[in-house]
DNA sequence: TTTAAAAAGTGATTTATGTCACAGTTTATC
DNA sequence: GATAAACTGTGACATAAATCACTTTTTAAA
């Protein structure tokens, strides 16, 4: 059992991002296609040509590596007001993962092309497109350093708040992740087999870190899940899922 | 002993990335500022204010992360040509990692307003610009996977591919890395410790995969280790330190 | 070239994580 | 609400990697 209380601080600290964007990219608006897709469609798959970005107007989307031992990482998740995708810079490149909808979803879709001669006339759009970029690599790089550097137990921990900030809902003193998640998929984030985050989160429910209502996660101490990764307490528009 | 020859397309297949890039910023080159860094100095720090971007016209330049209980993550290496920094997007942002030179390097500086002004002039560059951002980003998630799913082993092998394609020269049907890197580096590569990796890269010299001469390694089945990676072959532009 | 310092190599042990097998529980569907 | 399918929980064991302690080798400095 864990004595400290849960710091206030701590609760105001974090807040849902889930439908909330850093960057304004309103040019782009005129020039993509709009296209409904239907919840488990896939917007491209591995290998295809990387030639388009992908705008969230409605909806929510998976994006998932599959690694030729079979192994499904999951890179992201994204939803309302995000954009996602791959363009091709020096040569002609391929999708490195896959990107699914989760749920009926409207999807504006830009090409390339279209992109490139947008950013060539509208200056103000080429500095958004700048800072969208700057953002999703320190997403990137943030991610690289906490599945890498303290095991999976702060893999998972990680993972966990960036849950928080991106699904969270206050709930008292905790934080309730408003969205269920298999432990499988879990270890999908992390490159973990879903028995080793049962074992985790059974760990974590002992010390009354975290607890299950409704089949969905609860987060009480945040601050334990924080000393597990050695959080530098990134803002949040970069620790997110 | 592993009887499979060195295959010749591994050989032609990676080239010495060092001195080069995929990309053409020379508008750039009008804005910046050249500093001549000694050996040894930092360009910036973590917390520092991320506001520049740096270009390297001469010399070496290694970019790391000092977590906060005391390993060294070391996230990449670049030499002439390349261009490394953060900007700040949303809000005021700090620097997550330090820079410093490895020799006696000439750096041009880029202040993110100049920068700004520069992308809102120049369709050109912005698209330029586009396409380094993007290349960073696909480096970036490659050793996102490399790192995290196939173990501490994987994670070597991958580096050592890394490796080859930044600083290796051919020689015979092996690749010579002509750079000296002590274990305990290669170990903050991966978020390993020296001995761990002193095991694997004893295990592989048994197995003749590689060895070393004049304190270098020497990688004479690079094949063994795309194996252990489950390297996707990805072109020598992402993949690289 | 001697000497001190740094790095490499290695055994023994502990801890973390994966693998396999199977029982219990929840969820979706008819 | 019965039933199958999917998911969770858990023990036993195997493997990977870290830690500690120490020796040997290499490198840098005097």
């Amino acid at each position: 059992m864990r004595t400290s209380a849960v710091n206030r601080s701590d609760i105001n600290h974090y807040q849902n991002t889930a439908g909330y964007s850093a960057y304004n990219l309103d040019a782009i608006k005129d020039i993509m296609y709009m296209h409904p897709i239907e919840r488990g469609h896939f917007l491209f798959l591995e290998d295809d040509p990387a030639d388009k970005l992908f705008f969230i107007r409605e909806g929510k989307v998976k994006l998932t590596k599959t690694t030729t031992d079979g192994k499904e990482h999951i890179l992201s998740l994204f939803g309302k007001g995000d954009m996602f995708g791959e363009l091709s810079s020096f040569q002609e490149l391929a999708h490195s993962y896959s990107a699914y909808t989760l749920e009926d979803s409207q999807i504006g879709i830009i090409q390339q092309k279209d992109m490139e001669i947008l950013l060539w006339q509208h200056g103000d759009l080429a500095i958004e497109f700048m800072h969208w970029n700057t953002l999703m690599e320190r997403i990137t790089k943030s991610k690289l350093r906490d599945l890498t550097f303290h095991g999976k137990s702060g893999a998972l921990a990680s993972t966990l708040i960036r849950l928080c900030n991106s699904y969270g809902a206050p709930d008292g003193n905790s934080i309730f992740i408003q969205k269920r998640i298999k432990n499988g998929e879990l270890g999908d984030f992390i490159g973990a087999t879903r028995e080793s985050v049962n074992r985790l989160l059974s760990d974590m429910k002992k010390q009354e870190i975290i607890s299950q209502r409704d089949g969905c996660l609860v987060i009480h101490e945040i601050s334990a899940l924080k000393a597990m990764c050695y959080c530098e307490e990134c803002p949040v528009e970069i620790c997110r899922m």
